[in-house]
DNA sequence: TCCTTTCCGAACACTGTGTTCGGTTATGGT
DNA sequence: ACCATAACCGAACACAGTGTTCGGAAAGGA
């Protein structure tokens, strides 16, 4: 369980992989544990030696997706355009589009509560740290979860479509529709 | 099956009652059928004489739920104020105001996924009928399923959170985002 | 190499599901 | 008020999926 374990890598690996495929195949409800085991070639008892059920491993498989786009977003901070607070939204969008498959698994018709979730709280709590500072007069708390909603709704949206639109034509949409929603409440 | 008998009636009433005041104890994972059964004192057979499973009754209380509120929002098209675009926002959230232990079963943690999505596509439906004619700048989808995903967002979050606002306070200020941002696609 | 950790897989108990069927009871139509 | 009909009951059953256990095999790190 040390982790460093190659072995233990490997399980690991195995079993987000399977689930993630699995899921997109036929969706989170229709795949069972017995399903994840055949498809990583592993044995039963070793799934539980590492996760608690099927809710676990999936959010495992999140919490990768999650790091991956924290890390991509902290990249632009020390980036060139980090003077531009609506840039998040872009990479948001393009995180998306570079992990398509990964999306489609875990925010689609199958995981949408739990992918809505993660996603929500993230781009909530990215929201608030700019919109706070600047005072605004109708409440904070509202107006965040106004737009965390919707840049969820929409990011869901163009993933079930399948990605119609090139992320930054979508990107540049919202910007559109938050810049003035946000200057009316200044 | 005749749904004018009395006793067809009387069961899935129980049913549907038990089921929602379930949900609000334990959240809507948690609740087995036989629960179901039990508190609503109907037998096993009974209940998949009328559904199919669990996901089924819960859509059922929904399908009570949505003819709830399209009732309230035909009322409002032949009432004083049917010039008013953004009326049907005030009469979502007044809804809710109104049957507080439905939403937070149907909508709160548990039945979010369900939840979400009916009221979702109600009020993105709603939206559409209004911008589709104006002919926008911006592509109306996009439009559309941003403004539909953060009313939801923030009827949901107002319902989780107790409603701490009045449901006219919380509408106005949903009012006062939605309306600056159509006109700068306008 | 050698000691430790992990993996294997069959067996098991357990929970919950959805169906069947013969007998009982309530309902609506006449 | 009557009665044919439809709905309800509930015990029993087969079934699918879950999570655990344990002794032996195999692969890893130092």
């Amino acid at each position: 369980m040390t982790g460093n374990d190659r072995r233990v890598r490997r399980t690991r690996r195995s079993l987000r992989e399977a689930l993630v495929a699995l899921i997109v195949e036929r969706g989170y409800e229709k795949v069972t544990v017995q399903d994840v085991l055949d498809r990583a070639d592993i044995g039963r008892s070793t799934f539980y030696a590492h996760y608690r059920d099927k809710d676990d491993l999936f959010t495992a498989c999140f919490d990768d997706l999650r790091a991956s786009l924290e890390h991509e977003l902290a990249a632009t901070v020390d980036g060139p355009s980090h003077d531009d607070p609506t840039r998040p939204i872009g990479v948001m969008f393009e995180h998306a589009y570079a992990n398509q498959l990964v999306y489609q698994a875990l925010c689609g018709r199958a995981g949408a509560t739990a992918g809505t979730r993660m996603l929500h709280r993230l781009i909530l709590d990215s929201l608030r740290d700019h919109l706070t500072p600047v005072g605004l007069k109708l409440p904070v708390d509202v107006v965040v979860e106004y737009h965390a909603g919707a840049l969820v709704a929409v990011l869901l949206w163009w993933v079930r479509q399948g990605f119609p639109q090139p992320p930054a034509e979508i990107a540049q949409t919202c910007q559109k529709m938050i810049t003035p929603s946000v200057m009316a409440a200044f």
